[in-house]
DNA sequence: TTGCTCCTCACGTCACGTGAGGTGGC
DNA sequence: TTGCTCCTCACGTCACGTGAGGTGGC
């Protein structure tokens, strides 16, 4: 019942002026995210206050956009606007990327159901050892294409700072264990002539020589597995494969172009080369 | 490691392969949604077949667009291409649905933030009852929009049948428990002049009279709540609530135009009528 | 032989939903 | 007084992830 002198509502009315359910509202008292403003000290009932009605709008809203709990606490609790507005801006913006994500996924499954586009050409060489410029963390799969940029950018401005240029395109080391557990060790490379002074997170490597079956994988990396799943069967069936980590080289990249469909990323798996091969 | 005899690839081989990290490769093993091809009798190492690197990326690629593990299964399992497609096409109409709802809680979270478009006028008035031919059953709010739409259509059917002119608009009748559980019984009714005779869903029924304070809430129902909210807050304020279910009636609706900011829904919440009012 | 890879429990996460069993309010 | 509304646990759901503790394979 609505309590016509206080202007409070009981849990049953708050839930129908604000569509929330009676249980999503106890769990938000739970969490502190949307305390009543009255509690029955015996009865343990609670009362909602009128002007509540408003925030909880906000946090149906907010969930409906599938802002977890803990970042709604964050809007509600920034006294600012303009923190406010950025909070929100920043999830509206992730929202955005997760539906390109969606959309490259509809169009990498119709291709899939289709039927192989042609296998692709897999060849087999031997990489020399060459000096290059790295970065090398832990990353998560999740944070894989902030941290990529963010490395590259960091390499980048190292060798300018100090007058070398590249001597080939970027490319990364990825451990099994980032495959394992979508988690593990990455390096990003850039090959320079000379060996370069460390500054950051960058520092020089001498990347090891390897013979690998290689493949070039065409287009945005949403649908870069297909690419994996093709070199591996053919591994499985054309090669001795040997222990240790896949290489990744980027020979047209977000550096290069904006248009994903021209991007080239070449994928190096680890074999024993044969004189068949 | 990849055995080059039998064309199998161990766990972490196949997750490289796939791009699907370990844990989730024998979650779906338990699942029985991807089963290696080989276990070995005694250590219990999984082998997946070269094979099984496709239907590896088409779990991939229905997970990517959040279809739940049991679909999936279902799509796996659907021996001829056309059920697949099926079931994948109807997949992908829900993505869009959810596409919708979410430009549509994008604007409204924006017409939140900028501050009440004001108030809307609030009238109370007293409802008398009246002849109508009602279905009646338990909703849950996920399948409200194709309840509403399946039992409206079959009213209008059966009035048709027995050449009866609706005399105004439908509404529904929502249990407290809808709102509190987010399901429960819903009554949608048409009002007729004179009582129709049963058939399928569709029973006659006197809606009983009541006093009610009235809101019509303009445009699309992803927005509603605030409409309710605005209502709640002014019976809260300047009337005396009673107990007793919420009514809607749909003024302009889907049945009346695809233009959803053309919308027209009348909300009324059961009061105690004074000289005040 | 060493170090990695693999194994199986058991429990945690997130945002609630689902009862069970009991009490308060009109 | 009756029947609804409200209360608090405790556990379930979904799709995995996170250790712990132990074994197998090159």
């Amino acid at each position: 019942m609505i309590d016509d002198v206080t202007g409070t509502l009981t849990i049953g009315d708050f839930a129908k002026a604000t569509h929330l359910s009676v249980k999503t509202l106890r769990h938000y008292h739970d969490l502190g995210l949307l305390v009543p403003t009255q509690i029955d000290a015996s009865s343990k009932y609670r009362r909602y206050g009128v002007d509540q009605i408003q925030s909880a709008q906000v946090i149906r809203r907010l969930r409906d956009l599938d802002m977890p709990l803990a970042a709604i606490g964050a809007v509600l609790d920034a006294r600012d606007y303009t923190t406010r507005s950025e909070l929100i801006a920043a999830h509206l913006a992730r929202l955005e990327r997760e539906l390109v994500e969606t959309q490259n996924a509809v169009g990498s499954l119709r291709g899939l159901l289709q039927g192989a586009s042609g296998t692709p050409t897999i060849t087999h060489r031997s990489e020399p050892a060459v000096q290059a410029a790295s970065v090398s963390t832990r990353v998560a799969r999740a944070e894989l294409g902030a941290w990529f940029y963010g490395a590259l950018r960091e390499v980048e401005a190292t060798l300018d700072a100090q007058h070398v240029l590249p001597s080939g395109p970027a490319g990364t080391i990825v451990s099994d264990a980032f495959f394992a557990d979508d988690s593990g060790e990455i390096t990003l490379f850039v090959p320079t002539g000379t060996r370069v002074a460390m500054a950051g997170r960058v520092e020089p490597r001498l990347i090891p020589s390897i013979e690998v079956a290689v493949i070039v994988h065409a287009g945005s990396h949403t649908g870069i597995d297909r690419t994996y799943g093709a070199l591996a069967a053919h591994v499985a069936n054309h090669a001795v494969a040997v222990d240790g980590p896949i290489r990744e080289r980027y020979l047209v990249s977000g550096s290069d172009t904006d248009d994903e469909r021209r991007w080239r990323t070449e994928i190096a798996w680890p074999i024993f080369l044969t004189a068949a091969s």
